[in-house]
RNA sequence: GCGCCCGUAGCUCAGUUGGAUAGAGCACCGGCCUUCUAAGCCGGGGGUCGCAGGUUCGAGUCCUGCCGGGCGCGCCA
């Protein structure tokens, strides 16, 4: 209405999209609108004038009590406060219009051979926070984990129990039954690593090991299924203890079985998008022509042979870049075929998780894939692979969906040197990772911060806190809570950087509770709940109640003062939609992060400065306790994008 | 060599379609618990936004070049 009446006054016939920020000190208003600005250039006037002219046609619109042209130019726009928290307290506010076209969401995706470390932790998170902010807006997503069942990772730790432990396939299955399998494989992987490198022939045992794995029938690739189903399993139950969960698994054994890669190789050859080299370095390989922008001149022969990618070694077997592109083309529906499907597991969160099958499965199943768009969750190391896939949709003819796969790229997770020696890891002085300010994560080194470790020791931190402050809680009350305080502080950990940053990750920094972290927010919305709790104990109200009697209520004081903390706190409270979509738009949750963190620090000023329960003007009581409701259901929000929970007590 | 990312307070970081006086946490100093939970609040010191040009009403933000650091560019995945 606001872009209407500008269009209107102007007869501009398109007013270009303009932003409406906030204001740097609320004294200037509500909002700042600086469309004069943008109007000064194709009026050719300056744009105080322009405001002038805009400033009293926008007071027309509903909402709007009062609106200023700032000297500089800034439209300031004041809102009717009283109308503005009502119509948000009983939900009167119009949703934005849900997106129809299906999102598929592919995150996690953990090589399923040993524990789940903190460099996946910051997938899953990312990848599960845009799942959730996706959902806020109400779009259909669906949330794919694609398991490398049949990778070199796999075969090194099958490798591991047959060639160094000498074990059985009924040893393996007795060993998944009683001990923490992840973790065992965890250390034996970073074994077959070394005996690796004790003897180069071994390799062939590997080589063997994974052709055994990709064709099946063989005690190997059963040992091999074993100890993927094991680890796949221990992995979403670390998962879910983060609140992270999916709607399927697709396993790559089922994509090679289900001949999909063939399939899409015919149509890649058919339109000249792979070629078989006949020459030099490559000769017998199938490889794809990398386009990297510019139009090089007469480049060496090893510039030509560098941008072309193998796709089918000369031996026959196709890479794994192969497999994924079949795997996107199927993801958006363009493969012509499907898999199977069967139910895996029952998640926490109620829903079905299932998985792709070879065989059999359900006759009546969700229809998987089929997406408009596509988020593929990995870090920034794989920006050359995934800009290849949206190159193969391309050469193939579909714009559309090449421009629709997203590759939601991230900076890994590193380790400070600090953390890296707490974990047993010592550097010598001469190697180069010891001047580096870092130390990489290694699950081949087996160097690294199990998941399962990590939430752990914060839990026991965090029950030990709760103990301390209730004592009326019982042990495994205090463990409840100090988990979901332990997901909250791991959580916001992980989204607060952006996703350029790269994070050295530090044990003593990632366990504060402290200052800017998740047990920060959770704190805040605690307390605002437990206001409403104490009027409903004392006073025998509810919320509802509370928010009924404000219609008598004319004056609204409290919330009319020119300098309101209740309103800044009111107002704060509003953004968070737009906050989401600016979220989903740059994909850059530490906006997210940053907002709610603000917004808690908003509440708790507020909390000191205003109390409700003693209160004895009833009205200020009534228009705080509502401002306050209105806090905890969006901050409650907020959090719930986040994967964060809000404890009883804490 | 080419591509991508990072460089903002002592440390770790926000500042994202260019906008009003560059912010937060930690650390440090000083206050606040008989009060709705001190995992908190209030106050203080602390800045050549890597450097140099350019674009314009306006640049931490955009462009160019340079400096420093990280990652990637394999018949590994």
């Amino acid at each position: 209405t606001v872009a209407a009446a500008i269009a209107r006054l102007f007869a501009v016939p398109t007013v270009p999209p303009f932003a409406v920020e906030v204001p740097p000190s609320r004294t200037l208003g509500d909002l700042a609108i600086p469309v004069a600005f943008q109007l000064a250039r194709t009026l050719k006037k300056p744009p105080r004038a322009i405001a002038e002219q805009l400033a009293p046609a926008l007071r027309s619109v509903p909402g709007v009590a009062r609106v200023d042209a700032a000297p500089n130019g800034y439209l300031n726009v004041f809102l009717d406060r009283r109308a503005f928290l009502l119509a948000r307290l009983r939900g009167e506010v119009p949703a934005a219009p849900a997106a129809q076209d299906k999102i598929v969401v592919e995150h996690t995706a953990i090589n399923p051979n040993k524990a789940a470390h903190i460099g996946h932790l910051r997938n899953a998170t990312l990848g599960d926070t845009l799942v959730r902010a996706l959902r806020f807006r109400a779009a259909p997503v669906e949330v794919q984990n694609y398991i490398d069942d049949t990778g070199v990772q796999v075969a090194d730790v099958v490798v591991g129990f047959r060639e160094i432990e000498r074990l059985t396939l009924a040893d393996v299955r007795r060993i998944a039954d009683t001990t923490r399998f992840d973790y065992y494989c965890w250390d034996l992987y970073a074994r077959v690593t070394e005996w690796y490198e004790g003897d180069k022939d071994r390799l062939a045992i590997r080589a063997a090991a994974l052709h055994d794995l990709e064709h099946g029938g063989t005690e190997t690739a059963e040992m091999g299924a074993v100890v993927v189903d094991r680890i796949v399993r221990a992995h979403l139950a670390t998962m879910a203890r983060l609140n992270v969960s999916y709607d399927l698994l697709t396993y790559e054994g089922d994509i090679l079985r289900l001949q999909f890669w063939a399939h899409a190789f015919e149509t890649l050859k058919a339109q000249g998008a792979v070629f078989r080299q006949t020459e030099g370095r490559l000769a017998g390989c199938w490889v794809m022509r990398i386009e990297d922008g510019g139009g090089t001149s007469a480049a060496d022969e090893d510039d030509a042979e560098a941008r072309e990618k193998v796709i089918v070694r000369s031996n026959g077997v196709v890479t794994y870049v192969g497999k994924d592109i079949a795997n996107q083309f199927w993801k958006f529906g363009l493969l012509g075929r499907d898999f199977h499907y069967r139910v895996f597991a029952a998640q926490a969160d109620g829903h079905d998780l299932w998985s792709t099958s070879s065989t059999g499965g359900e006759a009546v199943h969700p229809p998987f894939g089929r997406a408009r768009r596509i988020y593929n969750v990995i870090d920034s190391r794989q920006m050359y692979l995934q800009a290849l896939l949206s190159q193969a949709l391309q050469t193939l003819g579909h714009p559309t969906e090449a421009a629709n796969s997203v590759h939601f790229s991230y900076e890994m997770v590193a380790l400070s040197h600090a953390t890296a020696r707490e974990l047993g890891y010592t550097l010598d002085a001469g190697q180069d990772e010891a001047a580096k300010p870092f130390v990489e994560v290694s699950g081949r080194k087996g160097l690294g911060v199990k998941v399962d470790d990590l939430l752990d020791l914060l839990t026991d931190k965090a029950a030990g806190e709760v103990a301390k402050r209730n004592q009326e809680f019982a042990a495994d009350e205090c463990r409840r809570v100090g988990s979901q305080i332990a997901v909250a502080a791991i959580r916001y950990f992980m989204l607060k950087y952006s996703r350029g940053k790269l994070i050295v990750f530090d044990i003593e920094e990632a366990l504060s509770f402290e200052g800017e972290s998740g047990p920060y927010l959770q704190y805040a919305v605690v307390r605002a709940n437990n206001i409403f709790q104490k009027i409903l104990d004392r006073d025998g109200l509810t919320e509802t109640d509370v928010v009924a009697a404000l219609a008598g209520d004319d004056a609204a004081a409290e919330l009319a003062a020119e300098a309101s903390d209740l309103w800044a706190l009111v107002l704060e409270s509003a953004r968070l939609d737009d906050t989401v979509e600016q979220v989903v738009r740059s994909l850059e949750f530490s906006t997210l992060a940053k907002y709610a963190f603000g917004l808690a620090q908003l509440f708790n000023a507020f909390y000191h400065r205003y109390p409700i329960l003693k209160e004895e003007d009833l009205e200020r009581k009534r228009w705080r306790a509502a401002g306050v409701a209105y806090f905890r259901q969006q901050l409650t929000a907020a959090l719930a994008v986040m994967g964060i929970d809000v404890p009883s007590r804490m």
